[in-house]
RNA sequence: GCCAUGGUGGUGGAAUGGUAGACACGAGGGACUUAAAAUCCCUUGAGCCUUAAAGCUCGUGUGGGUUCAAGUCCCACCCGUGGUACCA
């Protein structure tokens, strides 16, 4: 019988599909299994062989817990809100749900014929209004909470609005953007718009005005990337940087949970790490210096306290409140035209920048609190008002920033830490700022002597029992921006009343996303939504024109799959009491500080509001690398450099050239990529091909080396723009989707990126036929059923523990590599033994699980393999009765000799020596001691 | 710069401190075939030795160290990849 992979695939998708074979329910009898792929958004372009990589790794762990009696939740769906979608639309008027409904049915379409076992009724789109409804409800209990500091979590609103009425703030410890100080009296004295402003101030999803890049001419909100030099790239319109009204989550008051969550999840240290560094976490200390003439204090935040004898100036930022006040007379025009000049700078620009020092003297000084010198005070922009205080106290000798600052303006280099071994030199012929925290304190008063970190911890304490500042502790994690001025996202759930913003009411949700005319912001440069007809509530009140970014729609998304159906909440109390949180979470790690960040906040949040029973969404984390694509090039010979006219002519008449690889150094030449297709294994591009692909190449001349052209290879990211893309469908009809699956995880470890090697699948294609050849006769199965040997058992004993020890371990590639060890073993044997080739079905299961589902069946089963039982190993059959422990002399290894392991070492000792092989190898020479390893000999000494 | 992570044949990659290179691709040789495809067998880290049988030396980015024993542990350096950055 051939083995006829179409027919099988085919049969079996049909059959699981019919059978809704991986259909999950709750079922308190049994163990759950949560396993969870990252959606993805369906791009116009299909899937490569690179995005099933980990959607395949993920099914095998899914199919391997079903085997192991768990039963398994494995969900899918898309994050259908985006960017592209919204783009074609603006070209080619298509609404973009027409667009990204055409997108996911190619994405299943594609998804299916690999054989992967979603259970497709708990599919979740983050456009549908049965889905974003829930993404607008969660948004509201964002808006109506805030953050008790006290007790660590989210609270609701109404209770801070309690307080205030009997106490005003006083004693409130909640998160906030600014300090605000008011009494029971003064709050109930306030108007409506006044408490509305205040509470803004403590609520998770708040208003409150930011700085974006904004384009009057394009009428719109520009990224950072999209402006260059002050100007749009698009059009090269001006582009200024203006405060504006947004939306934004206080993701900031979870940023100890977030970082402490992070100690007990299974995920690799790598990401652990970016996480950390992103939420950036550094212990210091605030301290105030007082003004010289002026009643208010600068607050400054530093991590080095130690250092504070060496402040030689301070440095505001040009955005800091005091600057206006402080500045004096004789400075006002000058610090006035610097401001401006940095207010006009993009963020890019500041970037790009870096090493250029600006900044310019206010006139005013500050006392140093320890030693009442006066300091001059700077303003710069290398100092940020987004961080710590937005002033600093300046430490040249031990701060590289610091440093240059000081070089520029002259001032004066003191320094405080003395590394070991350095002696006390000039500081003025520094060539760099000595910042390490190594070393010994000196001209630091009551610090002189101690080392850098007990120095910290000394002056801080000084500090805080003189009233000089206090200990303090600053993230570098923002608050996330969360409106868009797009089309295509969720609506706010949010209407404006005499310019207070109202939440919908559970009842009203979901708010839903109307048709417009147009998909371009209008021309005030109002959002799109504002095209909307009727745009607002009953009563009339304006809806919120912004939408939600992309991010919105995946924060929660592994809770809905829990209850995708339910239309009175997120998720039940029975479903999320079951399903819990995700066991295994595969996707990849360019999400780290985004999408992965986001969700663990909002999980975190619902816990705290009783939603979910569990604080964290995914419990362990694979990231799958990426494949990597081969491009090929041909090489365009550089047409000399002539006068216009000359050039003019000649392009008429020269047509483009193009050489063979190993000619290429001969003349300068620029690479052009073609399509991957055109070239064959040895690198020979099909030139005949090649002109029909494309017009410029339709006359070329080619310059041949030994009669053909070869063209260049390099490794690259694998995209359509590159004719680099290997489609899986076309993999599938020549080789069959158990062999693509096999042949994804052959390839290498899951998290490692790796190009895809287009031959090298011919290899388990081979495999895979072999292995059906072990169980298929002429037209028949061929099983026998006696009894296996001893043999026998070994191998597929030792088989299923390799098997198990690496799907635990996620060790997905040399999973299939013992599989073909043991397969080959047992062909070698002859082996047609039905007690061994079912467990042997089993076992390749969750790789190729239709090749499995059709033999099992051909072996008389009528269920379906997916619910078997995995095969347990037995050690008994494990045992090694014939193993040959190498022993070594003096460290090199001379042979492998078998002994008992029950006997006493003297004894031990005494063979070892006598046995024949190892006399040969001592050679008469004198054992010295020999070396025993769990009773397994391993070494001996000889002199 | 800082943080993370990796460096093993022609290639993808295996190796709880204990036979480095499993498994696979590619390459070379052979069998079957009129031929091709498919299939099967042999060789394949480098070098040396031998008629043969067998055996030897060197080898996991570089240089040190710990150990009876190091790809694996420690120290220093070089290179690649990813993240991040006037974060005080």
């Amino acid at each position: 019988m051939e083995y006829n992979f179409n027919k099988i695939e085919r049969k079996w998708q049909k059959f699981w599909a019919d059978n809704k074979t991986f259909k999950a329910e709750i079922d308190n009898e049994k163990p759950k299994y949560y396993v969870l792929d990252m959606f993805p958004y369906p791009s116009g372009a299909g899937l490569h062989v690179g995005h099933p990589l980990g959607y395949i790794a993920s099914d095998i762990f899914a199919r391997y817990k079903r085997l192991k009696g768990f039963n398994v939740l494995h969900p899918m769906g898309f994050d259908a809100y985006g960017l592209p979608a919204e783009q074609y639309a603006i070209q080619t008027g298509q609404h973009p749900a027409i667009t990204t409904e055409n997108n996911i049915a190619r994405y299943k379409q594609q998804l299916n014929l690999i054989g992967l076992s979603y259970d497709w009724d708990r599919e979740v789109r983050t456009c549908d209004s049965k889905y974003y409804k829930w993404t607008q409800w969660t948004f509201i209990q964002l808006f109506n909470s805030y953050f008790c500091k006290n007790s660590n979590r989210a609270k609701n609103i109404t209770e801070l609005i309690d307080i205030f009425s009997r106490e005003g703030n006083q004693n409130v410890n909640a998160a906030c953007t600014k300090e605000l100080s008011f009494s029971a009296e003064e709050w109930n004295s306030y108007s409506e718009k006044e408490k509305s402003d205040v509470l803004m101030n403590y609520r998770l999803a708040y208003l409150s005005v930011s700085m974006v890049n904004w384009c009057e001419k394009l009428g719109t909100v520009l990224a950072n990337d999209e402006v260059v030099n002050g100007v749009s790239v698009r059009g090269g319109y001006p582009v200024e940087r203006k405060p504006m009204q947004q939306w934004s989550l206080r993701i900031t008051a979870y940023a100890e949970r977030l970082l402490n969550g992070l100690n007990d999840l299974d995920w690799s240290d790598s990401i652990k790490e970016i996480q950390r560094n992103w939420i950036g976490k550094s212990r210091g200390c605030a301290v105030y210096f007082k003004l010289k003439d002026h009643d208010e204090t600068l607050e400054v935040f530093t991590t080095r306290a130690d250092t504070i004898f060496g402040v030689s100036f301070m440095v505001l930022s040009p955005e800091h409140p005091l600057v206006e006040k402080i500045t004096t007379k004789n400075y006002k025009v000058e610090v006035k035209h610097y401001i401006d000049q940095a207010k006009n700078r993009s963020e890019r620009e500041r970037e790009a920048d870096v090493k250029q020092v600006s900044g310019i003297f206010t006139g005013a000084y500050a006392i140093h609190p320890i030693t009442n010198k006066q300091i001059p005070v700077y303003i710069s922009d290398y100092v940020l008002m987004g961080y710590g205080t937005g002033a600093i106290m300046a430490v040249p000798a031990h701060d590289s920033r610091d440093f240059a600052f000081a070089k520029k303006f002259m001032l004066p280099i003191l320094e405080v830490v003395l590394p070991e071994g350095a002696e006390v030199s000039n500081t003025y012929a520094w060539k760099e700022s000595r910042d390490s925290k190594e070393g010994k304190m000196i001209n630091s008063g009551f610090l002189n002597g101690l080392e850098v970190k007990e120095a910290i911890n000394k002056a801080i304490d000084y500090i805080e029992r003189k009233n000089l500042g206090h200990a303090t502790t600053n993230y570098r994690l923002r608050d996330a921006i969360f409106s868009r001025q797009r089309y295509w996202g969720e609506p706010f759930p949010v209407y404006y009343k005499e310019g207070i913003p109202f939440t919908l009411s559970e009842e009203e949700l979901p708010l839903l996303l109307p048709d417009i005319p147009s998909y371009l912001p209008t021309e005030t440069g109002e959002p799109p939504l504002s095209r909307a007809e009727n745009w607002s509530t009953a009563g009339g009140y304006p809806y919120e024109t912004n939408t939600m970014p992309g991010f919105a729609g995946s924060n929660a998304y592994s809770i809905r799959y829990q209850d995708p159906h339910n239309d009175t909440a997120l998720v039940s109390e029975q479903a999320n009491q079951y399903w819990q949180n995700v066991d295994l979470y595969v996707g990849g790690s360019e999400h780290a500080t985004g999408h992965l960040l986001y969700s663990r906040f909002i999980t975190k949040f619902l816990f705290d509001i009783g939603v979910v029973c569990k604080e964290e969404p995914y419990q362990r984390l694979i990231n799958q690398g990426m494949i990597q694509g081969k491009s090929c090039f041909v090489y365009r010979v550089k047409q000399p450099q002539t006068n216009t006219e000359q050039q003019e002519a000649s392009a008429e008449q020269n047509r483009e050239t193009y050489v063979s690889f190993n000619l290429r150094k001969d003349c300068q030449t620029d690479p052009i990529h073609i399509d991957i297709s055109l070239v064959d294994a040895n690198n020979v591009v099909d030139i005949e091909a090649l002109r029909k692909w494309r017009k410029e190449f339709e006359d070329a001349e080619f310059i041949l080396e030994d009669g053909k052209y070869i063209c260049g290879n390099e490794v690259e990211k694998m995209s359509k723009s590159l004719y680099n893309v290997i489609n899986p469908d076309s993999l599938v009809e020549k080789y069959g989707a158990d062999t693509l699956r096999l042949y994804e995880m052959f390839l290498g470890p899951v998290e490692q990126s790796k190009p895809w090697d287009v031959q090298g699948i011919e290899g388990v294609s081979r495999f895979l036929k072999k292995f059906w050849r072990l169980y298929a006769g002429e037209d028949s199965l061929c099983l026998d059923d006696g009894e296996p040997t001893k043999e026998e058992l070994k191998i597929l004993h030792r088989g299923i523990k390799k098997i198990e020890d690496d799907i635990e371990r996620f060790s997905l590639n040399t999973c299939v590599s013992h599989f073909m060890i043991m397969c080959n073993e047992l062909t070698e044997k002859k082996c047609h033994k039905k007690s061994v080739l079912k467990p042997l079905c089993i076992l390749i299961a969750p790789f190729a699980p239709h090749i499995a589902e059709e033999l099992w069946q051909m072996m008389g089963e009528n269920s379906s393999i997916t619910y078997a039982q995995f095969p347990e190993y037995n050690e008994e059959y494990l045992k090694d009765s014939d193993y040959r422990y190498p022993v070594s002399i003096n460290g090199k290894t001379k042979a492998f000799i078998e002994f008992p392991l029950d006997k006493d070492a003297e004894e031990l000792k005494k063979e070892v020596i006598e046995n024949e092989q190892i006399q040969k190898h001592l050679e008469g020479k004198e054992v010295v001691k020999i070396i025993f390893v769990q009773s397994k000999i391993v070494n001996i000494v000889v002199k």
